[in-house]
Parts: structure tokens; C-alpha cells; sequence
DNA sequence: GTGGTTCTTTGATATATGTCAACGAGCTGT
DNA sequence: ACAGCTCGTTGACATATATCAAAGAACCAC
């Protein structure tokens, strides 16, 4: 183990994600360490993604004609009230898992399959 | 959105994960809501992904011969105390993702790339 | 057994997060 | 303009998390 680069500043607060493309690096690889700044925009990605009313949005999202649907459906199947899943959904927004667009009165989130699709790349270990 | 299966009842604290196996569950799909349960599994693997020092935790791993290596490599390397990036490897332990053995006086942990590939297939999404 | 090394656990603290009630903002109809 | 609906933000609170120092546990060498 080469300790030739300290990681010691990797900020644990999260700093908003300017990047939010569906890429947010390469596959983990036995090459080398993945840089701070990747582990950190990766990391925000997974923490977005790490909880279980977050995974149902997603998932709920995903079998939606058009895979997108407003707040006032997604608030009663999830049981909680509106504004915490406001509070869930602007989490997937900021790092670009789902996009939003106002129709009348009506704000639709839609899931950004590619985004999803971009994690599941850097999991899928390039070796073994 | 059929509103048929309620889902308020998911808990955001984290029960232990029994089932540590590298498989959670399926693909998200287009045809069915994930269960609450495996909704819970998911996203307790993927909290455990989601913070910087982990990710660099397994990317280091992931570098090393044998891809193990003992705390007192790791803890220099991402600048943190012993008893902190301890903390951090249980928290990869107690989902599957790493293994740990003690050998003399070291403990070693090695990362378990069949978990992290579980987690990939799940977000590779089973339609778009 | 004594002492030294590595690792984990405990206790303490600061920060982050999930949740909701209450209010505010945006849109649509009359 | 007014009323009504949907949605977001703010404030407040409880819980969870990251971090370290200090103490404990496991192991090895002598």
C-alpha cells in the first residue's frame, strides 16, 4: 500500500453536486484508487440513493407510464406527507436521478434511467 | 399509481441485515414495485457505499494483492484514526461488502466484489 | 507472566438527516 | 381579484452518524 496520497480531506458534508451527468467516473478498477473527488461525487450518489423511501420512489417511478409521476401520487403510497417526500425527491434531483417539470398545476418528477444505469457501472467491478 | 400497498411502515433506522448474502434482490424493473423489505436491504447496502470514506475504503481494497488489507495500512492512507476507520469497515462488514480474518496480530479485511456486483445488477436497471 | 502491538469498544461531542406543521409560492379556474 | 389546489420552504425536533480520546481485548515475543 502506496501512501504517497493522503486522503485525510475528503469532506464528509456534502458539497452540491455540480455535476450531476449520468457519469460520474469509471468502473472501480484494481488499477488504481479511485480519486477524492470521484469518491465524493460517487459517495453522493450512493447516499441519495441509500434510503428505503428513496428506493421506492425510485422504484415506483420506474413502472410509471413515462416513468414519472407528481408529489400528490407518490406522497399517500409512500405514507408520508407531502412535503418530506418534497424533501426525498429534491435529494434524487440534486444528483441527478430524477428531473422535474411543472405541467399546470402539477410538478412531475421523472426518472433519469441513465443516471441510475451510471452507478450501476462503477459497481460493476472492472476485474474478477 | 395504485394506491393498494402502503408503504408508511418502512423503518429509516437500521435493523442489522440478516441476510448478508451478495444477492439482495432483482433488478429494478418496469413491471412491479421492489418490496418494502428488500426496498430496506438495498438501501441499507447502498447507505453503507454512500460516504466518501468508504468508497476509498473499498477502492483501496480493491488495489491491494489479495485484495485485503489490516487497519493500520488503511487509517494512515485516508487520514483518519485507527478507531475511526474501524468504525467505517464494520459498517462495510455488516452489509457483506468486505470479510474480515485475523491473522497474528492484524485483522484483515478483504473486500467481497460478488456484493458489490449484487448491488450493480440491481441498479442496472431491467428495462429503458 | 510482562510488556508491546494491533484492533475494537465505549463515551462524548459535533454535525447531518428524516419528519412534520405551518407558512409561502405558483398555477388555474371563476 | 378571489378562492382553491398543488407544491416547496422554513422552523423545530428527534434521531442517526462521523469523529476522536481513552480504555479494553486479542495476540505475540520474550
Amino acid at each position: 500500500m502506496s501512501t504517497s496520497c493522503q486522503y485525510g480531506d475528503v469532506p464528509k458534508a456534502l458539497p452540491l453536486l455540480e455535476d450531476t451527468s449520468p457519469i460520474c467516473c469509471g468502473p472501480l478498477s484494481e488499477a488504481q484508487v479511485i480519486s477524492a473527488d470521484d469518491a465524493m461525487g460517487l459517495a453522493q450518489r450512493l447516499k441519495a440513493l441509500g434510503e428505503p423511501t428513496r428506493v421506492l420512489l425510485v422504484s415506483m417511478l420506474l413502472t410509471q407510464p413515462g416513468r414519472e409521476a407528481c408529489t400528490c401520487e407518490l406522497a399517500p403510497v409512500v405514507g408520508l406527507s407531502e412535503p418530506t417526500v418534497s424533501h426525498h425527491l429534491k435529494q434524487l434531483l440534486d444528483v441527478g436521478l430524477v428531473s422535474k417539470e411543472r405541467r399546470g398545476l402539477n410538478v412531475y418528477y421523472r426518472l433519469e434511467p441513465d443516471s441510475v444505469k451510471a452507478i450501476s457501472r462503477v459497481l460493476d467491478l472492472n476485474c474478477c
